[in-house]
Parts: structure tokens; sequence; C-alpha cells
DNA sequence: TGGTTAGTCGTTTTT
DNA sequence: CGACTAACCA
């Protein structure tokens, strides 16, 4: 097996002494390092599979190396007997989450509590604070968010406020916010993203006993992606890892996209502080692009200050240039990029799965979707959470989320007014202030004789018709397969008729599909994995629908954003929209992020294998005005010899019209002939 | 209580 | 331009 490695390679497979970093630079075999060195742990050093624990950052990457690992068990000669069972592929917070179930009554959480995405959080600081002011919101969110990530309690958030000046008083009320919106999860028995990692190391910090439990059951980590690591997902590591740094992390630098959400690229160098027996391997031999596409990236992220100096080379041949194109419009672009894509498909008889078009921001797929639809073009969307983001997925989750944990107050209010049943706003709002006053869920206090004397004889039963049908859901949860519970639930509830009822046939139809498509999902995953709808419940939250989806269209173009395009490769990569103010985006070009901007284009450039097509728009319409475009700063700072403009270039716009016109009836005469 | 309509608002990236 | 919200009637 070690034999398919190069010499690095099998040094960062083979060495267990002690903990390891490898840098890895783009497309350099890292997931190829940890899916074989988990292999050969197992094969060769006598670990058991369920000692072991990869970490990825995405759901995406997770499943891929369970596959990719998978596959290599079952070429094994000597384990043939023995399946990987037991292994642990997990992202950080399913990770957390498997601790957190297991040890939640230590916290004084029940083992079924809820997990809030940031939407539902965002909620309850809307209420908390009382506003509907999005941007105050939004900074009470990150702020907390913040805190969280560096173990900062409310109460050291009040304190520490004081020692500033400028924005005290808002600070000070985001830590009395904070202090509200922490009670208010725990009374609602749920966690946010944050504290699925924060919960453990708080854990284990104040529980030795249960970290060593920990310690003897995971006795090495291998954690993908280390860059976008943050402090508190660090912090965990070395908590698991224990003082001998029993891990290997593989990242690279150049490819840390998430300092957003709190990752921090020093976290790579504390590696070599915290642990002065760290042993660093690079890995500098890219196996994916040709020449012109990693030398690109070279010279585009050599304007990047280097953590560790590396140099990343191909043998896979010159290749072709890089092509550069100006559109007069977004809706130009789209156009021209499908047929340039249909032109390239014809002319070298690939597979639609062969190109993917990236971009910075979700709302650019949509012409590209539009496009592709009108050519009738197989193509997936990756784009995180969409499909969770949709009502209709986010109804059902609110109904398994209260049968799951009654005291979820959003998810009472959310299934008791969806599908309308005749609880409106005023019995709410007395089921909401006489709860408050009890100290007890919305659940609970409809059961209340004193609070049902409040109502009137049909608000009641419009209310006790639907806790009791939730109470019955209960019962049945643990016992029946979580496809029987799911479709018995929405027959009762009527959702495909409410659906209906309030949309226009084509959305319904659509929504319904999908509601379908996920109930299909959730029994599949019931049956295969042994688990009951309750326990499906939280590994929900965690998931994007993306993976359940993926399997339908073997052949598609994929669209995807530069940070889901994270760790994929692909034949041809359209990279479009690359203008000032949407590549170095218009908000990190004043927040010093200038250097992350760079290197999500540098993400983008090296996905692609044999070619690269880059387009800008010279205008664009922009909350229904048109405004005038500039490339974005990355283009110049290409290597010319390895580009090629067509439609002329921010200097040069003369040409593009006729260019242009010329290109396309080329195009269209190619594919006419087909 | 629930649906409709006229206004308002604003567009990074994700677990 | 389109998605989402707040006031308005049935």
């Amino acid at each position: 097996m070690l034999s398919k490695l190069n010499p690095p390679q099998r040094e960062a497979v083979k060495y267990l002494d002690g903990p390891l970093l490898v840098l890895a630079g783009a497309g350099s075999g890292k997931t190829r390092v940890i899916t074989h060195k988990i292999v050969h742990m197992i094969e060769q050093c006598g670990y058991a599979p369920k000692e072991i624990a990869a970490i990825t950052f995405t759901n995406k990457a997770a499943r891929e190396m369970q596959e990719r690992v998978g596959q290599l068990l079952s070429e094994s000669p000597t384990l043939k007997a023995k399946p990987g069972k037991g292994l642990t592929i997990a992202t950080f917070h399913s990770l957390g989450l498997q601790m957190l179930r297991q040890e939640a009554q230590s916290l004084g959480y029940k083992p079924q509590f809820s997990i809030l995405d940031s939407s539902d959080s965002f909620k309850i600081l809307a209420d908390v604070l009382a506003t509907t002011d999005k941007q105050l919101l939004k900074r009470t969110q990150w702020q907390i968010s913040k805190w969280k990530n560096t173990f900062v309690t409310p109460d050291q958030a009040t304190a520490l406020s004081s020692k500033t000046q400028a924005d005290e008083e808002l600070t000070h009320a985001a830590a009395k916010i904070y202090q509200l919106y922490q009670q208010t999860l725990k009374a609602y028995q749920a966690v946010d993203f944050d504290d699925l990692i924060k919960l453990p190391v708080e854990l284990f910090e104040q529980h030795p006993e249960t970290l060593d439990k920990w310690q003897r059951k995971l006795k090495y980590l291998l954690i993908d992606e280390y860059q976008d690591t943050n402090t508190c997902q660090y912090r965990l590591v070395r908590l698991i890892t224990g003082v001998e740094g029993r891990f290997t992390a593989v990242g690279d630098d150049d490819q840390a996209i998430y300092g957003w959400r709190g990752a921090d690229v020093e976290n790579l160098r504390g590696l070599t502080e915290d642990f002065p027996r760290l042993k660093v391997i690079k890995l500098e031999q890219n196996y994916r692009s040709t020449v012109r596409i990693l030398r690109s990236a070279n010279h585009l992220i050599a304007n990047n200050p280097k953590l560790f100096e590396k140099k990343l080379w191909s043998d896979l041949g010159t290749g072709e240039q890089i092509q550069i194109s100006a559109a007069r419009d977004e809706v130009h672009e789209a156009e021209a990029v499908i047929m340039k894509l249909l032109a390239h498909k014809f002319e070298h008889r690939t597979r639609f799965a062969d190109y993917a078009i990236l971009y910075r921001g979700n709302h650019q797929a949509r012409l590209f979707e539009e496009q592709l639809r009108g050519h009738k073009m197989p193509y997936t969307v990756s784009g995180g959470q969409s499909f969770f983001d949709r009502a209709e997925i986010k109804d059902l989750i609110a109904y398994l989320r209260l049968i799951a944990n009654e005291d979820d107050d959003p998810a009472f209010i959310r299934a008791a007014t969806t599908p309308k049943k005749g609880i409106g706003n005023t019995t709410l709002e007395r089921l909401g202030e006489y709860a408050a006053s009890r100290h007890v869920s919305l659940f609970e206090a409809a059961f209340e004789g004193a609070f049902q004397r409040l109502l009137g004889q049909k608000q009641l039963d419009d209310l006790l018709t639907f806790c009791n049908f939730i109470n019955t859901m209960q019962h049945r949860a643990p016992r029946e397969p979580a496809g029987d519970i799911l479709n018995s639930m929405l027959s009762a509830i009527k959702y495909e008729a409410f659906l209906y009822d309030s949309e226009e046939p084509r959305a319904a139809e659509t929504k319904w599909k999908n509601v379908m498509d996920f109930v299909d999902w959730l029994s599949k995953k019931g049956s295969s994995e042994e688990k009951n709808l309750l326990e499906l419940t939280q590994t929900v939250a965690l998931m994007s629908m993306l993976e359940g989806r993926e399997n339908g269209e073997p052949d598609a173009v994929k669209l995807s954003t530069l940070h889901a395009a994270k760790g994929l490769e692909f034949g041809h990569v359209f990279l479009i929209g690359v203008e000032e103010g949407i590549l170095p985006h218009r908000e990190s070009v004043d927040n010093d992020k200038i250097e992350e901007e760079r290197r999500l284009m540098y993400v983008g450039i090296t996905r692609a294998q044999r070619s690269l097509h880059i387009s800008w728009c010279r205008k664009r319409k922009r909350a229904g005005e048109m405004e005038v475009c500039e490339p974005s700063r990355f283009i110049a700072e290409l290597p010319v010899a390895d580009i090629r403009h067509f439609g002329g270039t921010a200097t040069d716009p003369a040409t593009s019209k006729e260019h242009g016109k010329e290109r396309m009836a080329q195009i269209r005469a190619m594919l006419g002939k087909i």
C-alpha cells in the first residue's frame, strides 16, 4: 500500500512517534496521507478502528474520507474479516455532538437537547434584544460567538467591557444580552453550533475523569484542514491528544479561508510552540494541475506574506493558457460561460461532471442555474445550508425537534402555527406569558389547569389537539421506524394539502418533492444506521442535504461557492464574477482582509486540473441599478505569460464588443453542428 | 384568526 | 429586482 506514495507522503504516514504537522500544498495528496495513515495504523500498528478519529471540516469531506478509507480497507489482504467499524470520521461539530450527547447530564442537559442553527439563534437574539435592527443583531451574534470561542463568560464579558471606551455601552449591552441568550438556550434545552465545541472543552477541563475516559477511547487524532481550526477546536484537540500530542494535523496556510469564522492561522504556528517535539513534513508535489495553472496560483499567492515557505511544483505538462474573459454584464457572463462550456465539452468530448462554476457568493449562482436549465443541462448546486433553509424542510424539522425535546419553544411555535391549526397569536401570547411566569416550557404550560382557564373552548381544543398529537408522536418515536412516523405525521398535519393551498401548483410540487426527498433520506439513514427518529433529529441539524442529493445526479455541472469547493477538484473550472467588490469582497477590502480574499482566489485556481476560465463583468446590476465594475486586482497578479484575454482588458475595452460577438457566433455555429 | 397587500430593506463566505 | 415585513381587511 505504501508503494503508491511519494517519499514525504510515506514518511507522514509512518510517523507515529509524536505530534506531526503535514504542510500540504493544494493537490499534494493530503487526503491520501490521512486515509493511508488510518489504514496503516489499523493494519500494521495494532490500532483498533474505534481508537482513531479523523476530523474534517465539512460533512462532505467526512463522507468522502469515509468512502476512501472503506475502499482501502476492503482492498487490504490482511484485514478481510475486520471491517473499519467503530472508526470515527466526523466534523469537529459532530464529534462534539457525540461527546455532548453522552455527557449531557453532567452539564445539566438532557441527551435529547436541540441544536440551533444560526438563524434560530438570530431569532432568539431578536427576541431577547426586542429589536429588528439586523445590523445590531448581526454584530451581537458575532460578538457572542467570539466570546464563546475564546471562553469568555458573560460575567467576564461585562468586566472586560469596562476597560474599553469607545463602544463600552455597546459591549456592555452585548454582555447582558449574552447572559440572557445563554439562559434562554438552557431553558429551551438547546445548544448552538459554538456550544458543540465549547461545552466538551469545559466539560473536560472541569471533569478530569471524563477527559481520561475519552483520552483512553480516542488514542489518535488526524485533523484535516488544520489551518481552519479555531482556538476552541484547537483546545479540544490538545485536551484529547494530551501532552504527548497523539495527532497528525494536515493543513495549508495558503488555503485558510475561514478567518471570519474565528479560524486562526496562528494555531498552525502555535503548534510549534505548544509541542516542541512537533515534526513537520512538507508535501510540495502537486498531482492535480497543469504547470500553467499552478504557476498562476503560486504567482498570485506570492503577494501574501508567508507563514511557512513552500514551493509547489507539478510535472503534468504545461497545459493551456488561462482564459480571462470580460463580459458586458452579468447576464452576458452567464450566457457566455455556458456557451463556452458547451463548446468545450463538445470539442473535448468530456462529461458535464468535469466542469465546475465557482463564485464568491451564493446569489451569483442564480443566473447560471437559469442558463443551465434553459439548455437542459444537468447541474447540482452546492452551497451548504440552502436545502435546510427551505421553509418546508424547516417546518418538518420543527416538528422533529419538538418531538425530541418538548422544551424547545421556538420549535413549538413553528410547529403549532404551520400549517395553521387554529392556534393564533393571542393564544400563543397568553401561553407565552403564563409559561414565563411559571418558568416552564410552552408545551408543559399548555397542560396546566390554571392556564387552560384563560382560554376559550375552541382555542383550548385546538391547542390540546396539537399537544396531544405531539405527545403521541413522542411515544411512537423510540419504537417505530423513522420513515413510518414521518409519513403518518405528514398525513396527520395534512402537509401536502397545506402546500397546494398556499402555493402556486408548480412551487407546491417542488416543495412537496423536497419533503419526500427529506423523508426518504431520513428513513434510509434511520434504517442503515439503526437510529430512531429522536437520534436522527440531532444529526440532521448538522447535515447539509447536499450529500443526500448528490447521488441522484451522477453527471452534472457543479455550481459551488469558493468556500464549499475547497478540497475538491475539477477538470475544467470557470471562476466567475472576478471583480473588485466581489472577489476581493467590498467588506473585506476595508477590513484588512485582502489576504484572505487572495487565498480564496488561490483556492479557486487550484481546483482546476486541466483548464481554467476566469470571467468578469464590465457592468453589473446591483439592487436594481446598473453599476460599473472593474476587474479584480487579482487578475493583474497572474503571470502575463500564462494568461490570455478575451473581450478586452480593463484598459482596452475597444475590442470587446467585436470580439465577443465574433466568438459567440463561432460557438453558436459549432453548437449548430451537433 | 388568517390571508392579502403595499411598502421596506438590503446582498460574503458555513458548522 | 426580489425577498421579507408590517400594517390592513375578511
